[in-house]
DNA sequence: ATTTCCATCAATGTATACAATTCGTATTCA
DNA sequence: TGAATACGAATTGTATACATTGATGGAAAT
């Protein structure tokens, strides 16, 4: 740790001293940079889980100054990565097995009812076509045998879109919304383990199998079956269950996001 | 509304003018004053649904700097009770009845998700001492054959509070976070309608009912029985449903907290 | 009369000065 | 030697000045 970015102490920036540039290294606002750059240092786990972080020295580490990176904070603590101590100040959060195991049932709880909704009520059919050739999409790259790292990740961007449908379904704000909160905790995202086992022999087999859950819910909302719909997405999420079981025992993982929180202790 | 507070707009506070008076109205600090007092000026509807509110109207509203402000708008915006605008500035939010009803869902999902991993895992015999402790307190007040509005408010603690035994029986700190974030949301509350329909001459059986869905979890998860747990709760939310038909159609509980922010239309 | 461009203003974004609180440490008194 | 208190450094809370951006209205030109 304490990279070459750590003791850049005085910040110009805003300060005309360096004329016509612009201080942004990328295009987003000081707020939004220092929040995507903070996360990334939690997620990385280049600051320590459970470590106390202070407002000044994310200034100084970041080079942006207090009212931006104290934003960044609190968005942080909402989205849970971090817990607000009593005094002030706030602590990186870790998280046991536990903790990351009820997450993930908490998701497929919360997509089982999108779910019910969804076929309950009926779901739009341009989303329903949008889901469908989604899924064929998919389908594409599971037509190969093994997949190298780039069909994966390929995997990783439908399976998140094919959720997000999933929620747009059942055309409820306020689920939607609770879901991308539970989704703030990296590991309880759809497809937060898959990468896990990229070179597992049962990968591919694991894709086919959540592909062919795939198919069933979407066919059970088509056909209006609530409840079927419901409990094909709790199983859903339980594939991830497995996933993080390997994930955690495998040291290897320890540089996808947000496994560097995970404490192995109880 | 329009208090004596609307227009001092210099705020002396800090400034040493007053001597030793601290600037505390009460005795919080200010961002949690503001927030509180924020909170409540939306709630009761004084600030209409639907309109726009700048920082600096708040400001001279409150008499607090822009600092704090800032910070209970962020804060009541990750409540859901404001909404950011693309262009700057938040908007208060209003709920179409639908968006009410799924929040009750969803509270009632959550806590059947809890009450199931409660029944399975096995809650803490204290937890559990304590939550029959409760529901015989509960039983004291429905003996009586009508219940006065002291009773109804004591009732409406004590459900709370068995609720929250509830959640705390899972042992999940995910899921319980999940849960407060749903109820951050006034209406979601598993007591936000029952005022509405305290004179109404079935009140009492409602609240009898409601107590022997109560008695009926926690034998469910006494006895391990972790999907009867799970239904029990979620048919209990649909009370709440119930009661918010009721609510939004009489126009006299408008002054209920929150009430004002639901609008008639889809 | 309408449209376009520029000026002005208001609101938010950013930085920082100042106040207050808290935590650690050292010193002093029992 | 122990504990308690007071002092000092560090950190957060608060206020506000300055910068920037986005909106609005008016004037000029077609």
């Amino acid at each position: 740790m304490t990279t070459a970015t750590q003791s850049i102490a005085n910040n110009d920036a805003g300060k005309g001293l360096a004329a016509g540039i612009p201080p942004q290294t990328s295009s987003d606002s000081v707020q939004v940079r220092a929040l995507l750059q903070l996360r990334e240092l939690i997620l990385s786990g280049e600051l320590a889980g459970g470590s106390r972080i202070t407002e000044l020295a994310v200034v100084q580490r970041l080079g942006a100054s207090r009212t931006p990176v104290r934003a960044a904070l609190m968005r942080l603590e909402q989205e849970g990565l971090l817990e607000a101590l009593p005094s002030g100040g706030y602590a990186i959060k870790t998280f046991s097995e536990r903790d990351v195991s009820e997450a993930i049932e908490l998701r497929g709880t919360l997509e089982g009812l999108s779910a019910r909704l969804a076929a309950e009520r009926g779901a739009a059919p341009v989303v329903l076509a949008e889901a469908r050739a989604c899924l064929d999409a998919i389908d594409q790259f599971l037509q190969a045998p093994t997949l190298d790292d780039q069909a994966f990740s390929s995997y990783v961007a439908l399976n998140e879109q094919f959720h997000a449908l999933l929620s747009e379904m059942s055309g409820s704000a306020v689920i939607a919304r609770q879901l991308e909160h539970v989704m703030n905790l990296p590991f309880a995202s759809p497809s937060g383990f898959v990468l896990a086992q990229a070179n597992s022999s049962s990968a591919r087999d694991m894709l086919v199998v959540a592909q062919d859950q795939h198919r069933q819910v979407l066919d059970a909302i088509t056909q209006r079956e609530g409840s079927r719909a419901e409990a094909i997405m709790r199983e859903h999420s339980r594939l991830a269950q497995r996933n993080l079981r390997e994930a955690v025992q495998s040291p290897r993982l320890d540089q996808l996001p947000g496994v560097r929180l995970i404490r192995k202790q109880r």
